[in-house]
DNA sequence: TATTGTTATACTCTATAACTATA
DNA sequence: TATAGTTATAGAGTATAACAATA
């Protein structure tokens, strides 16, 4: 009987909160960027490109002549890294480094027109990776997805 | 003139459908994901815990005696992976491996009583450090972006 | 023969310290 | 002295091949 009284306790605590590690966005997060990180990795794969390379491409293309460090920074990577990763760019004669300004102790980046034409090719191959892999959202959903994450990383 | 009347192109593709990285899902939840799990991994550390040692004993605890292939393929990481990670829980005497299935080639996997009441503790600092990774969400966003992104999982 | 767990190994990604050349 | 870039190195995390014990 009064186990009977207490069958449906006052809901306190929002639904999802039991103790699974399914109501963590962090946890939920990972495993679904994982996948869509594979995703985007086999696409490129043909390439040659890693998604870390197509993304320096395209900042270096939103910013040419930007230093390495500011390249770092925007990637989120260490300065070494970011070295390592031009290296590469360089070497396939898809960015160079300029040393075009008064500082003489940095370079500017900036796209080859091989690489700027490549660039073009892997934007496309990144969106149609990026839709297939959120093909189980409908148009809008996407949207609120994208509109939810940024707002996530907005106030950086 | 006739630039004028062009001025206003029917819009075949969605708003955002610019060639920014940040239209990609895979791009932007990257870097969320990045800063959830660093701030996981800061209040892990007092415990000497990693986010995955956390997710192996919640899983643990939730299907007490499975085999450490059924732990591999939970977290998806690759069985040698599965063997370290046990080892790790094994030497902090916090699960154990216990040869009690028909098949002798397997073990039980279960949490010791100190990995029980250890796991109690990181609930909460999951649960906290997963709340303030995502202080700028409203609590209904939260559910939104939990439900889209268990969606864009849910049929693997 | 196939499978569970294991060992050994290697490859990627990432982080830090130390060096160089300019400022 | 401080900064941009670089080198060297080491630590995670992850993936594969090969082996032992059991099925």
């Amino acid at each position: 009987m009064l186990q009977k009284l207490k069958a449906t306790p006052p809901q306190t605590l929002p639904e999802r909160l039991d103790n699974s590690l399914n109501n963590l966005v962090g946890y939920v997060m990972r495993r679904v960027q994982i996948r869509i990180t594979q995703d985007l990795t086999n696409r490129l794969e043909e390439h040659d490109i890693r998604p870390a390379q197509f993304a320096a491409l395209t900042i270096i293309e939103q910013s040419p002549g930007l230093m390495q460090a500011d390249l770092a920074k925007t990637l989120a990577i260490e300065p070494p890294q970011a070295v390592l990763m031009v290296n590469k760019l360089e070497a396939r004669s898809l960015a160079m480094r300029i040393r075009s300004n008064p500082d003489k102790r940095s370079y500017g980046l900036f796209l080859s027109k091989t690489g700027e034409q490549l660039l073009k090719q892997l934007r496309d191959v990144a969106l149609e990776s990026d839709l297939n892999a959120t093909s189980a959202l409908t148009s809008d959903e996407r949207e609120q997805l994208l509109t939810l994450l940024n707002k996530l990383y907005g106030d950086k």
